[in-house]
DNA sequence: GATGAATGAGTCTTCATTCAT
DNA sequence: TATGAATGAAGACTCATTCAT
């Protein structure tokens, strides 16, 4: 899997090939089908291995205590960059899987994987902001949609970030952009 | 165009076939040639398609004048909504081109095509904002990273929309959430 | 077709690759499939040939009227020898259409078409017995089965042959068998 | 070897891999192959095993004395037909070895044994007929010939009737088939 | 301009066979 | 003897692209 992810960002995603994997994890291409059935499998498992990572970092976040709201977003963001900085593709990958139809093409167990995990992000996503709103910003809207919003924000701005690279060559800095998101989004979350 | 349009919606970008395009627009496979160098060509060009429809309207949002900048938030989130509900895969077509390596693949000039529209859309929100901006909220943020954040909580939230479909049974309501990320949006570029 | 019965007859059945078939057509392995579907596809496409073929002879030889029922007897084994005679591999191709598991791979349209033949080629068969039959042999067993088992005898005789080549070098002649075959055949749809 | 038939057929002869043997057979792979030096030896052992059982029941139909040609006739019906009730792919076991390829990749000890054991089946069946005919039908073609047709008619219609299951729904019964095969075989043998 | 048959390089996928343990 | 992970050659099938008509 880690060769696949290699060969995922030398490549790029549509064009990553089993033989490539094959080779950048040295194995043969038989091997790679001992342990995926299809080739959207193996690149479907990514995903999972993202999120589970994903999961993992913001789980860690939400054990933070005593934070008021403001700080409480302040870690989600930070893990969701932490994450982006260690490995710019994750994200990319994530994108990808929605973007691309090897959704259509994996098991019915390995879909609910995938769903399950991404319930789980939300899920975090909006524990960690139901304690910060419950208490300063009691008027705001449910931690779900706003979990959701948070993370087309996030992913939105990567995917931009992605594909900026090829298509635009004016320069701006996702980090600041990020910063700025995210602030406007803390206080978009007004108490009225 | 039409035709290719037609063919991404029923069987998704990944597999529309130059073959299937020809078929749907009632012409041979060779006269696609005709118009078209690649088959990259082809679709990129509905992106151009999809940026050029998208300019106009919010060109018409930006020839209102004397609007409040919530009003002129207002105006850019229904040139954005119409086109989605009028063509929900329109933007998916943009983000297939930003996931995809569609883009390398594509001549120079019809790269700087996309790049150039893609700044227009931008350059034109920026404006809208600009107006309400800078007599309401002298404080806020440059327009141009506002309008790429709000590009990106679009366009995040519409990938998202797209891929629950497969994905996740759970049912939210895309234009509620997204009314949310507007409220959210043009509360939190406050003037403190 | 008839590069694929080349291609069988020289490397056999099971042996016989699409890109030989290809090469033997003088085509390439792409335009193959703009005509089959599939691999099986196209050797089941082989058999209706072999079986078409097989019902024109057997169709001229029941033109014939006036015959006894000896003589149309042997109208029915000349057809089939004659047919064995200019290509020997016809009748393998069915057995091997039978014994192999093309079958379950092909178009339900191309199995109803080869289910049709073959009950064609019963029913010529069995007129071509039934006329000799009810003058001169009034009870003797339903046409319809007696032409079952002299295709089945005559498969079996056709299989073995075949198959004799490689497996044992005891020389015997097929002609000669078959003739003594047919003659027992022949007496032994007494009338008591 | 008792995997290796039963997986033949579940799944068929052309579809029968050799990990599916070993899981059968509850093995590993490695282990198939310490006893079988190729795929082909292991199908080619199970003819082996086939003719053996056959000429087992042959042989003791030949035990019995003092019967008549008919009787002598009947005991060699009843074998096959009793073999083929007690597992019917046995026969399409050696139909298979026939018309595939197999016998082409086995061993020259292993072709011998199979040639001599089919050898054997053939003078078996020579021998019962020889008795009964030498006394009751003096002017019948040689037993050998004889033998040979028996065995071509009786193995034509088995290849029918299993291909008759996925082919053609029209209902006949291979039993009443193959009485009336053998009575017509019986009286054509007949002394003029 | 239009056609669509032909192409063949490119990929996925399978599976008999080996071999270090 | 037994294992089963690893192999990689082989082969079916696809599809963007061309070009003679």
């Amino acid at each position: 899997m880690a060769a696949a992810k290699r060969v995922c960002v030398s490549k790029g995603f549509g064009r990553a090939k089993i033989a490539d994997v094959a080779r950048e994890a040295e194995l043969s291409v038989g091997t790679i089908y001992l342990y995926f059935k299809k080739k959207d499998e193996l690149f479907a498992a990514l995903s999972v291995r993202v999120l589970k990572h994903l999961n993992v970092r913001l789980w860690r976040a939400r054990a933070r205590k005593d934070l008021t709201f403001e700080q409480s977003l302040d870690v989600v963001k930070k893990a969701l960059l932490e994450i982006y900085e260690i490995d710019p593709h994750m994200f990319l990958t994530l994108a990808n899987l929605q973007a691309s139809e090897t959704l259509a093409n994996i098991t019915l167990e390995l879909q609910r994987k995938i769903v399950d995990l991404l319930h789980q992000s939300f899920d975090i996503i909006s524990q960690v902001l139901r304690e910060g709103l419950e208490t300063e910003r009691p008027h705001a809207a449910a931690p779900a949609k706003l979990s959701l919003i948070l993370w087309a924000l996030f992913s939105g701005l990567v995917l931009w970030e992605e594909s900026k690279r090829s298509l635009d060559p004016r320069k701006d800095h996702f980090k600041s952009t990020l910063n700025v998101a995210f602030e406007v989004f803390a206080r978009g979350i007004v108490a009225h």
